[in-house]
RNA sequence: GCCCUCAUCGUCUAGAGGCCUAGGACGCCACCCUUUCAAGGUGGAGAUCAGGGGUUCGAAUCCCCUUGGGGGCACCA
């Protein structure tokens, strides 16, 4: 079952924390590989070196990790040493590669230096633009001959630039979800840059030198690349290298539809980890953007996602981003996870809400486990945990004496309410302070006095954990305990005291 | 400006000529359950399949045009 031919790969750039975007492709082409028994491999796209960080690598490659999507070659998941036949995996570690390919371009004048100034070519841009031209490199250096350059050298005193000779006429391929796409060359906006003056090679030379070396098969990105695709022909073909098969995925859309970005869409995966969204949900999630399994079931594992992945039912528009979904499915996934696991992924949310004061002190994991009945079904997110259940662990909850006098009922009323039921409860002990042993005695209360069960609910609710929504009643004050149960009706029963002088 | 590309409910999508008076899910509404909030269950509103031409006995599905959206055009990736 294994296909060796089958190689596929994700190429981030590391100027920035990891991406849904890049998390998404990332995805596809680990389903694409795993489906069929491929290799997936992770490179290191860091030519820009003014924008890239160490900092940023890690996040990438941990946040990938973090999600499941784990590759057979690239660097090591602990920042150890690269792994696999064609390392290093990181470009600026194969700078030598570049260097021989465009040494082999320029030999055979497939490439030429260029000369041009950042500000002649921004004039050139600037004489186009107001000429209602397409921009495009004039080929103020395609043809000079070797006194012309000397001479070019001479005057702007800089190295110059390499650039790859555009041959005229169409360059098609079989896209894998869009069929066939021609472009013609005229349209590639002339000669490009492959090394820049400094000597380092920019991104259209450097992915078609690593994914020749490294024997890409399948080379499956994002819509935005399509035309950059012919380019990459283009030098493929020069270099006298095998084409790949491409397949170019829609894009995921901000809600309004534009291309995804920072400023609209919450886009690092990293947030959405620190608000509690697990990686079940995350990966179901994206791989239902511009995929679906033709079936009608929308919860899958990844391990059922890549028995079903077929690259032939990805979609062709690209898709917006829906929250609420992700949402939805995030609760739908936090609700399947195994107890234990459930605890040890609430640990670092709890321990977060400690640091910033939002509660005072820590529940074992017996506590929690204790709540997990009320409280799984209630969490869209981990992070939810402490605005559900916060309370259990405050130490002095701060009620405001209004909000527990329920709408139906007036402060004296309230405040009779709450000391009756304060007395019948202090009559259990810790043995029968049980959600079954606490709700039939205050049951017959209501009964006796004609008043309704929920009103004397919802005033005990607020009185003890100061929020009008909470999990069911009574375990919640089991798992709040009898001492802090007495105590904050206590509190509540003076603070009423005041506000019926007071008259509300 | 030029090139490329896409087009089914608000959103994600099923649909690969007759099974479609277009299915599912999210969201929304109602009801049930219920001490609140959720979860769950049931039901509902919601798409003249962007529009117009063809092809065909028959088109959401094939072709063309129009319109609309998106992407790209760097010594960024």
């Amino acid at each position: 079952m294994p296909d060796p031919t089958i190689r596929v790969r994700i190429a981030p750039s590391p100027t920035g924390p990891l991406h849904i975007g890049t998390a998404r492709t990332a995805l596809f082409n680990f389903l694409f590989a795993r489906h069929v028994g491929g290799t997936f491999l992770f490179r290191l796209e860091d030519t820009d070196v003014a924008r890239s960080t160490v900092a940023y690598e890690r996040d990438i490659i941990d946040g990938l990790h973090w999600l499941g999507v784990t590759w057979d070659e690239g660097p090591g998941i602990a920042g150890d040493g690269d792994i696999g036949p064609y390392a290093p995996y990181r470009q600026m570690l194969r700078l030598g590669f570049y260097k021989a390919a465009s040494d082999r371009l320029l030999a055979a004048d497939l490439a030429y230096p260029c000369f041009c100034t950042p500000d002649e070519l921004d004039a050139d841009r600037k004489a186009q633009e107001a000429a209602k031209q397409p921009p495009r490199y004039v080929g103020r250096c395609a043809h000079l001959t070797a006194e012309e350059r000397a001479a070019r050298l001479a005057e702007t005193g800089r190295p110059p630039a390499t650039r790859f000779r555009v041959r005229p006429g169409v360059v098609g391929w079989n896209d894998l979800i869009r069929d066939r796409i021609e472009i013609d060359t005229a349209n590639l906006g002339g000669d490009f840059v492959i090394v820049r003056g400094d000597g380092t090679p920019l991104y259209h030379f450097v992915v078609i030198v690593d994914d020749a070396e490294m024997k890409i098969s399948h080379v499956i990105r994002g819509e935005d690349h399509i035309s950059n695709t012919p380019k990459h022909i283009l030098l493929l073909e020069a270099l006298g290298h095998p084409i790949p098969v491409f397949g170019h995925l829609p894009l995921i859309l901000n809600p309004d539809g534009s291309k995804m970005s920072k400023r609209k869409t919450q886009t690092a995966v990293d947030d959405y980890r620190a608000e509690g969204f697990i990686r079940e949900g995350l990966i179901n999630y994206f791989a239902y953007l511009g995929w679906s399994p033709g079936t009608e079931e929308d919860v899958l594992t990844l391990d059922e996602i890549i028995e079903r992945f077929d690259i032939d039912k990805v979609q062709k528009g690209g898709a917006k981003f829906d929250r609420g979904r992700l949402e939805w499915l995030n609760g739908q996934w936090i609700r399947r996870l195994e107890p234990d696991d459930l605890i040890d992924r609430l640990r670092p949310f709890l321990e977060a809400a400690l640091d910033d004061g939002r509660i005072d002190r820590l529940p074992s994991d017996e506590d929690v486990r204790a709540l997990l009945p009320v409280v799984q079904e209630r969490l869209p997110t981990l992070a939810a945990i402490v605005d559900l259940v916060g309370f259990l662990w405050v130490d002095d909850l701060a009620v405001d004496p209004a909000l527990i006098v329920p709408k139906r009922w007036d402060a004296a009323t309230t405040h009779e309410g709450l000391a009756a039921a304060r007395e019948i409860l202090s009559a259990h002990d810790a043995v029968t302070w049980e959600a079954d042993e606490l709700e039939p005695p205050l049951r017959e209360l209501v009964e006796a006095r004609g008043w309704k069960a929920g009103d004397l609910f919802m005033a005990i609710r607020v009185a003890t954990t100061g929020r009008t929504a909470t999990p069911p009643l009574f375990d919640t004050l089991v798992a709040l305990g009898r001492e802090r149960t007495l105590g904050r009706l206590d509190a509540a029963i003076e603070a009423l005291v005041t506000v019926a002088e007071t008259g509300r």
